[in-house]
DNA sequence: AGCACGCCGACT
DNA sequence: GTCGGCGTGCTC
């Protein structure tokens, strides 16, 4: 929907009275992480304990994590309620985490416990703090003085009493952690052992403003004005790509920091956080706290010590850190808000975006959606006035967006097995000529899509999934796609055992890059797709050498699309634009629109005007002539319309129920059952479609089908949908999730 | 989620 | 006769 909030809230006070207390031996709920959907009656331990304080409590043979949630229920055996264990270390959660936890999980028809699970994921929470070692200035000077040892000293100098971990000091220094150890032993350098969680480097908002140009600083200040106001607010910040919305958005975070609140900025995908960090460090002297998969468990506690205690200012992260327990979160920055990841699509079901407004509406901070080209929601939402819309223009020498033309594949003459047209092709050779780079855009990975048997037609399918393998010619694997199984490239045909007759068929990024090569025998050409890759670091590194220049031609598949730079870009060569307009999922248009314009914009830069060229076979389309002619706000106002007149969102609502289970059929049947006691939903007007094979029909060898439901705009659709599902018997083998705001449905 | 209890197949 | 498969049920 965009925007989960129950009543746009009026400032509430940040400053909130000492939570309340239980004296020892008092009934409490205590909400824990198991998966029991209420509740649990505990007694207050000795030295009683505050609401929202993390505890420990034993649960059968167990002892659990849990949260002092409220007074006790009563209404259990008073013999049976047993004491809590005892109160963690830990800041006790505030009431507007609670809150939060609470109203997200109605939103989101999540069950309380698994809404705690998300707001504990981290490790150790119990345990004692562990220590490390940490240095300081020592009281000795050093034998005798070195260039490394005394960059060594002025870093420590610089930095007044901050404590330094043997990385961050090594790093800094630019020198090896030897030199750090030799000043050590003579004393010049003192090794302390302190608790590992200790706060992060302070951040410092008046370090090194950037230059703004008027545009940015008018961004900037209308920004600063909404923060200090100390209330909730959205801004929709849209610029393309190379305008400075990073820059803007820094100086929202530093207004934030001076009101001394935290600030948290979520971006899309880890392998951008890297080139983030930098931005930080280079503006506010300091890394930030990081928060991902990527990070180590014990930076992962530190983190979510740190940010509860406020000696964390600036999170860096992906979507989860969304629930972080926040002392004082004055602004959440939401970037490339239109990224489909931000919707977590297994275990619990949310869309950062959208819960970020709802958190932000509860503590009273604003937030920040920025993008190039925002989701039709944000769209929707700025243009009714919900949201602030500010635009930056292009600033100068950044290409405005390049020319975009369609290559009409009906008129092109390329066999079968061929991807890149003359047209594109003589393209390319124009650009090879005068020292430029092209980029070859194929959103696809691996060799190719499907292998097909010549003898018999068979298609070589996952054994666990609905899905075909597709073939990795860099791994030498096929692999699926869905659950990730891999398998190695058979000789003969699985179905009919006739050797050497599998074929690839259709391109993937590998076997463009192969056609790339000769159609372009002299070109060097470079490959980019995250699976060819090692490590994180390798695929940077690559991308940094093509940067300055060492490829002519790229082949990338969506990665390029996101964030990178290549200065000496001129030509974006678009395979297929047609690929994401197939099927009938209601957002295909908006994502290939996105997309194209995502691709479309690496082309050109500075004094280098860009083009883009699409190969498509329906260059009538009215999303690709939207596309060509670039007239955004026409296929926004297009797309709203038709939307609108579908009744589906932002103009209607939506809710899709997943049941899987290992029995095809049995599923079905549930799925049957459920949609014919719709009785709750007609109540409110809604309509629900299926059973139907959901669009992964079948995964890690479960078979999945999936409803759908359609209510109008303002219909209370959770408690019809909790009352609708609460009167199913699901049996226990099966499972049934639901999934509000949808990103994929037909 | 764990971890119990509990009722049916192949082993020292 | 037992050891152990994982189906059902409980945890304040």
């Amino acid at each position: 929907m965009g925007d989960p909030r129950e009543t746009p809230e009026k400032e509430r006070a940040r400053v909130t009275a000492a939570p309340e207390f239980y004296d020892q031996g008092a009934l409490v709920g205590v909400l824990t992480a198991q998966p029991l959907d209420r509740v649990l009656d505990y007694r207050a331990p000795e030295g009683g304990c505050h609401l929202g304080a993390f505890v420990e409590v034993p649960l059968g043979p167990r002892k659990v994590l849990g949260v002092v949630w409220g007074p006790g229920e009563g209404g259990y055996d008073l013999a049976k309620v047993r004491p809590i264990i005892r109160v963690l270390d830990v800041a006790p959660m505030a009431d507007e985490m609670r809150s939060f936890l609470q109203k997200a999980a109605d939103y989101t028809l999540t069950p309380m416990n698994a809404m705690l699970r998300l707001a504990t994921r981290a490790p150790g929470l119990g345990d004692p703090p562990s220590m490390r070692k940490v240095y300081r200035l020592g009281y000795d000077a050093p034998s005798r003085m070195t260039d490394a040892r005394q960059r060594v000293l002025e870093v420590l100098e610089g930095q007044g009493d901050q404590a330094f971990t043997l990385k961050e000091l090594s790093e800094e220094a630019g020198v090896t952690s030897s030199v750090i150890k030799g000043l050590v032993k003579q004393g010049a350098v003192d090794e302390v052992d302190t608790p590992r969680d200790t706060p992060y480097r302070r951040l410092d908002p008046g370090l090194a403003p950037k230059d703004l140009t008027d545009d940015q600083a008018a961004c900037a200040a209308a920004l600063d004005a909404a923060i200090r106001s100390g209330t909730y607010g959205t801004t929709l910040l849209r610029g393309v790509t190379g305008s400075g919305k990073t820059e803007v958005y820094l100086e929202a975070v530093a207004s934030t920091l001076r009101m001394g609140r935290q600030a948290l900025v979520l971006l899309p995908e880890i392998a951008l956080t890297a080139e983030f960090l930098t931005r930080v460090q280079a503006r506010f002297g300091a890394k930030p706290a990081e928060w991902h998969s990527g990070v180590t468990m014990t930076e992962r506690r530190r983190c979510w010590r740190m940010v509860g205690e406020g000696g964390a200012q600036l999170v860096v992260g992906a979507r989860s850190a969304l629930f972080l327990p926040f002392r004082d979160l004055g602004l959440i920055v939401v970037d490339e808000e239109h990224d489909t990841s931000y919707k977590q699509e297994d275990g619990v079901l949310y869309n950062a975006r959208d819960m970020s407004v709802l958190r932000a509406s509860i503590c009273g901070a604003q937030v920040v959606l920025a993008s190039a080209t925002p989701s039709l929601e944000t769209w929707v939402n700025a243009e009714a006035g919900k949201y602030t819309r500010l635009d930056l223009k292009a600033r100068f020498g950044v290409a405005v967006m390049p020319e975009v033309s369609a290559v009409d594949m009906r008129s092109e003459d390329l066999p079968g097995n061929r991807w890149i047209s003359p047209t594109l092709q003589s393209a390319v050779k124009t650009r090879i000529e005068k020292g430029e780079q092209s980029l070859l855009f194929i959103n696809r990975r691996g060799y190719a899509p499907v292998t097909i048997c010549r003898a018999c037609g068979h298609q070589i399918g996952c054994d666990h999934c609905d899905a075909r393998m597709v073939e990795h010619r860099f791994q030498k694997r096929l692999m699926c796609h869905q659950c990730g199984e891999t398998k190695p490239i058979p000789e003969k045909c699985p179905a009919c055992e006739v050797e050497g007759k599998l074929a690839p068929v259709g391109p993937g990024v590998e076997r463009l890059g192969e056609e790339a090569a000769a159609l372009f025998p002299d070109a060097r050409v470079a490959t980019l797709s995250s699976d060819m890759f090692a490590s994180s670091r390798a695929l940077k590194e690559q991308i940094r050498a093509i940067a300055e220049g060492q490829a002519d031609i790229i082949i990338g598949t969506q990665l390029v699309a996101k964030g990178h730079n290549f200065p000496l870009l001129t030509l974006v060569g678009v395979i297929d634009a047609d690929l994401g307009l197939q099927g009938s999922d209601l957002r295909a248009a908006e994502r290939t629109f996105q997309l194209m314009r995502q691709v479309a914009g690496r082309a050109g830069r500075a004094d280098r005007p860009g083009t883009a060229m699409l190969q498509t076979f329906q260059p009538e389309h009215p999303v690709i002539r939207a596309i060509l002619s670039g007239d955004e706000e026409g296929f926004w106002r297009a797309e709203a319309e038709e939307r609108r007149h579908a009744g589906v969102p932002p103009f209607g609502r939506m809710a899709g129920i997943i049941l899987s289970g290992p029995d095809l059929q049995q599923t079905f049947d549930l799925g049957t059952a459920l949609a014919r006691s719709d009785a709750p939903l007609r109540q409110i007007g809604a309509q629900v479609y299926g059973p139907a094979p959901a669009p992964i029909a079948r995964v890690r060898g479960r078979h999945r089908v999936r409803l759908l439901v359609k209510a109008p705009k303002g219909a209370a659709l959770q408690p019809a949908l909790a009352q609708w599902i609460a009167a199913l018997r699901v049996p226990t083998n099966l499972r049934l999730a639901v999934d509000i705001d949808p990103q994929s449905f037909y």
